[in-house]
DNA sequence: AGCATGCATAAGTGGAGCTTATGCCAATGA
DNA sequence: TCATTGGCATAAGCTCCACTTATGCATGCT
């Protein structure tokens, strides 16, 4: 295809000037100046070799030529002028985040609602995936993640520190005869014991213990450890942040004051140059302030 | 109308890309580099606030935002694409053509068919004013009018001297005993008396006449002229080229050699700009040769 | 491993696309 | 008739942006 097209700079300062039918109109709508008008019009009709305007005193016609011309260039600007206009508003409609499933099953999920309330004109679309995403391969606008929060490139902000602590169900505890001491810890199972965790915990409480051998099939999706340490299965080292209702609730207890943390956390994450956007801007908000009021 | 619309660069090279969804080939279509597409691109995308391309390891691809920008971006290209490409074309369709009265219909007018042979795809549209033609203010391809041929951005080629001489019906000739000397032309009626080239006429046969006082209303277009001399009315001045037919037929004679002449002459003329546009280059070399060939 | 492919990025440059300033023409109006 | 005004053309000069060149990096292929 020879893309025969003159020079785009011209032939939009054409369509300008022929809808108007005034150089100095168009000038003022282009947000330039007059002269600039005359010099892109004249470029065009040199490059066409055919006059486009009638220079008359007072009014300025179009010839033959550019009256076969201007309609079929409003057409096209008119296209691009709907598709560009239309994008922005278009691009406010739909967020996609991209956060790990636990998140968004434990945080994210029960406090979506409230957002979409507040935000009626943005649908959230939540995905989770294990693998790290990279934003110039995959369609997401914002992540939540763990680790350090540098990542070159990336605008984060720190949501909730990755803290594991022990917690059982009341009932289990009881049935035990309570968990006093760290030494209790023997009477009851330990659910997903291959998480390396585990360790750390038990040197964090001070107490001697031998791990026994990790499961055949570890779960390591703290939804689902969760609710087996509800159901009296035994004890789960959990985010406390995320099973704050369910504390609330009495449906799990946390025996111990004893926390484990690698210096790791969650973070909101985005690309730095999209930091303005206004969909990441407000949910970005949105979730900082969710953080912050607990 | 806020203009927001981005650069047209950068949405040339959107559509490019995103019609042959890689930089490199839309580089190479656009005749580029690489690097301009990627940077152009990036424009956009900042521009816009939303990545448009998914760049994955050996393909690229549209994001959402993308695949709902790119059929309307190139729908409105094909539009531009479409009317610029056919505009050539269209414009080679009709020449116009802007002459005196009397070189149209005694020069022009019966050799017009054999150019229409000649190149079928471009009618020519013959009008004809007295009032000297503005190339800026009305829509003429091109036109023949008399004077020195210096006009200032127009490129002229002579076509015809204005010369005049006396031509008489023979059948007035014979009317009146011949016209053998000058001042047999007492005999005969001078059309169009107050021509002022009658002054020069008489002056140039070295022949002392009275001339009688001008009509009351003068014809002054030659063709009319002519057929009230062909009618046997009296004698006409005219320019030889105009009547070579009529003398070749026998309706017209020129008694005596004596020619007078102001120095100007019928020029073709168009604006210096477009000698290069085909239809005119085409008609210019053919009325050219017309006149060489007689 | 080593090569090929394809996009990103940095640095540097040339010229397109402006601006400012001015001229010119004709219509308008006192 | 003369001054005024509206509107486009033109010249000169400058600025910045759209390019190129050169290189890097990641990935997939052989």
């Amino acid at each position: 295809m020879t893309d025969a097209l003159p020079p785009l700079a011209a032939i939009r300062v054409f369509e300008a000037a022929a809808r108007n039918l005034s150089f100095t109109r168009a000038a003022a709508e282009l947000g330039m100046t007059q002269a600039a008008v005359s010099y892109q019009i004249k470029l065009l009709e040199d490059r066409l070799g055919a006059p486009l305007f009638l220079r008359q005193p007072r009014a300025l016609a179009l010839t033959e030529a550019g009256q076969w011309l201007a309609p079929r260039t409003t057409e096209a600007f008119d296209l691009l002028r709907d598709a560009y206009g239309r994008f922005g508003e278009r691009e406010e409609a739909t967020l996609i985040v991209n956060t790990m499933h636990t998140f968004a099953a434990q945080w994210l999920a029960p406090r979506l609602g409230a957002y979409q309330l507040s935000h009626p004109k943005t649908a959230v679309r939540l995905e989770t995936t294990t693998r790290v995403v990279d934003f110039t391969r995959e369609e997401v606008d914002v992540v939540v993640r763990s680790g350090k929060g540098q990542w070159p490139g990336l605008l984060s902000h720190k949501l909730i520190d990755v803290r594991y602590t022990l917690m059982v169900s009341p009932a289990l505890a009881k049935r035990v005869g309570g968990l006093e001491t760290p030494a209790d810890m023997a009477k009851i199972e330990l659910l997903d014991r291959g998480d390396a965790w585990w360790l750390q915990w038990f040197a964090a409480c001070g107490h001697p213990f031998d791990l026994p051998p990790p499961d055949a099939a570890p779960i390591m999706l703290q939804t689902i450890t969760a609710s087996a340490a509800m159901a009296g299965l035994g004890g789960a080292l959990l985010v406390p942040e995320f099973f704050a209702q369910e504390i609330a609730d009495g449906r799990l207890i946390q025996p111990f004051d004893i926390v484990v943390d690698d210096g790791n956390a969650y973070w909101l994450a985005f690309p730095e140059s999209r930091r303005n956007v206004p969909k990441i801007k407000a949910f970005r908000d949105w979730i900082v302030g969710e953080i912050r009021t607990g």
